[in-house]
DNA sequence: TTTTTTAGTTAGCTTCCGCTAACGTTTTTA
DNA sequence: TAAAAACGTTAGCGGAAGCTAACTAAAAAA
């Protein structure tokens, strides 16, 4: 099953929230994204569907091993992308927002190549 | 009318595809683009409505001051970014291939930033 | 001149991914 | 303990943007 941009963002959330709380529920992420707990809801299900996270009896969500290489791998490119555009001279704010559309359209090769040359 | 990604690489394409014919159809932005024709005709046809394009009695089509804009503006992108991923070392197809999909995705303060960037 | 090809359109299907309304459980609170 | 709030789900809608099948009209070829 391949996964969507959307489905990415999910993950990265998930991720995300899993560093600043102990557990993450589907309304966390609603809240979040600023999406609907039915959007939230569906989204869940086909994660889970896909393998990428399991939800507990307590509503927790868990993201599993192939679930947590994507949420990383998504996140670093965030970081990474959000760190270039700023040294550039990219606003805080915009440089956030634009890394967060960019991170799911571009290739590994790129991507290894715009960290590789953010190090120098 | 705000313009979807889509419509932005329909109008990038009329554009390109003008520099290279005299004069563009429907039918020749569906074969670049790869596109089935009435994909097309149906863009076209929204893209008519939001006063980007015309079509003639030949069924030319015909960007106007404001769909030139916006091809204008992807297409610079589009050579810019191409360009610059390039300069880090990205292969010629990639690099064309992630141009493709990034411009339609960043900020005009980040396009900038990247440009100036460049010229250095 | 008849036939075939080409170009554009229409109708209708599909997938993705938001949304609201409404419902069942469980947990809190009064 | 009864009422309210919180959480997740289901059902169904809507828009964006692809697709195929089938049609019309015009142009090219036989």
């Amino acid at each position: 099953m391949h996964l969507q941009e959307s489905g990415e963002m999910y993950l990265e959330t998930i991720l995300i929230l899993s560093k600043e709380k102990r557990v993450v529920r589907s309304v966390d992420v609603a809240e979040h994204m600023g999406f609907s707990k039915p959007s939230v809801s569906r989204a869940v299900s086909l994660l889970k569907q896909g393998e990428y996270l399991t939800m507990d009896k307590d509503g927790f969500l868990w993201l599993t091993d192939a679930g947590r290489e994507v949420a990383e791998k998504i996140y670093e490119r965030h970081q990474v992308l959000t760190a270039l555009l700023k040294q550039v001279g990219v606003s805080d704010k915009v440089a956030e927002d634009d890394a967060c559309r960019v991170e799911h359209d571009i290739s590994d090769e790129t991507f290894e190549a715009l960290k590789k040359y953010l190090k120098k």
